[in-house]
DNA sequence: GAGTGGTCTAGACCACCAC
DNA sequence: TGGTGGTCTAGACCACTCA
């Protein structure tokens, strides 16, 4: 017996399951049950009840809170998981994804050595303070022109020689302890640090890339010729909910890297 | 009554279920019947058997000649649509995925122009001519140095004003027929010309982006000066079973447009 | 109305992991 | 041994498309 009136075991939560005999005309903007539990997980994520890192309750459970069967969670999750929200581990549990403990640090990160060079890159901090925003940042943030803001500066060496210099810009609400200290403490990648101490998760990113001719301050810092060519990588991310958290703009010297992108 | 002895409807068909009793020790490499199912799918669209944009059969008679239920083959069909080999649609059928009728048309290109740019590119056949691979190209596209080759150069326009200098190179035998008016003729994507021509379809690649410092060739075919920083993106692609197929290197002027990449 | 993909359920069994 | 995710089945019903 299929779709069985279904009481609620969680009070509060409704769900719109399917018309059974009403006018024909579906309400707007219905959507599948399995949707519907994703939003609700989302949420749940957003609203920090399982930290980065942790597992969420097995699938049976979250079936019997929801009053849905296996199969639907089942089918959240999935998306969730190919969004690389959470991540399925046979026989342990689902976890919520993190950019801690990665295997290969820096997931956002397509920079690659070419042939002949070794991967990994090694970090040096050179700024770190508090502005106001300027409206460009601003607008790309979601704040207003003149709200506090925190400012990094930092280079990335391969083999001694200087790589990419990235300028990250965020807002400033959201990283009130951020200092010069906290982040030369810190091992791995700074999304990591954004997690454990501001509780702040990116989980997707949007780039926009040109060819820009090296300024006089980007060329000693990066050791090259004023006006060499250099890749600018210029990254919009996000947390739950589509709220953009970070700007950053890279300027990556590719004759010895390279920029990999795959298509599907 | 799950998993029973299954006489496969069609023979010369075996699918490697679960063992029943065996030792324990499964033996190494089984995959799970969907995903053995989705090989054999791949296996007839490199075959040929349905051209790009037709229509596969339905899940019910994939299912009956596989002899598996429907829920199996709908597994193996929505990760080969997650690929973007197949399209599903809702109420006609499922079909394989073609560069033809696309709407947007120019999957791969990441270009995308600034705010105040109109959307669209002219596109300006500059030369098309049969040549022996050199020893870099030969070796990307699993050829020998030497072997034929097409080498095809073009140029796209955004309002009357050169954005991009592609340059492509594709193995002789499989593009025999290609000349200048075959290309001249034809409209829409290259990519739709190379299915219906030549059956060749791309089905994924990998680009290598870089920043480079326009020589007096290229600076002269996108009107730009000499040393101006141009996006280099080296884009090889691969027909079914990883097969690489064609070699692109376009060199895109980003003072109008960008390049633009989304993270998961 | 027949046929297609899309959703949802219920239940069985497997593979992996930890205790 | 019990719990977790992973696979497979069977069947019901819904939503969409087209003749």
């Amino acid at each position: 017996m299929p779709n069985p009136p279904a009481v609620p075991s969680t009070p509060g939560l409704e769900l719109q399951r399917g018309e059974a005999a009403s006018g024909g005309l579906s309400s707007p903007a219905f959507s599948p049950l399995y949707r519907q539990i994703k939003g609700l997980i989302i949420q749940r994520l957003q609203a920090g009840a399982w930290k980065a890192g942790e597992a969420i309750p097995s699938e049976m459970e979250l079936a019997a809170s929801f009053g849905v069967s296996q199969g639907t969670v089942r089918k959240a999750i999935d998306e969730l998981a190919a969004e690389n929200l959470l991540v399925r581990r046979q026989g342990k549990g689902t976890f919520v994804a993190t950019h801690a403990e990665q295997k290969q640090q820096y997931r956002f990160l397509r920079l690659m050595p070419d042939e002949d060079q070794e991967p990994g890159l090694g970090r040096q901090l050179l700024d770190c303070r508090r502005q106001r925003a300027p409206a460009w940042i601003a607008r790309q943030l979601q704040m207003r022109a003149g709200d506090a803001m925190v400012e990094v500066r930092r280079l990335l060496h391969s083999k001694g020689r200087p790589v990419v210099l990235d300028d990250i810009w965020l807002p400033g609400s959201l990283f009130k302890g951020l200092t010069t200290e906290l982040l030369n403490q810190h091992r791995g990648p700074f999304y990591g640090l954004f997690e454990s101490e501001f509780g702040v998760q990116m989980i997707r990113a949007q780039e926009k890339i040109r060819a820009v001719a090296a300024d006089a301050e980007t060329a000693a810092l990066l050791q090259v010729e004023v006006g060499a060519p250099l890749l600018s990588v210029e990254r919009l991310s996000f947390t739950y909910g589509d709220r953009p958290v970070e700007l950053r703009r890279g300027l990556y010297n590719t004759s010895t890297h390279f920029y990999r992108n795959d298509l599907n």
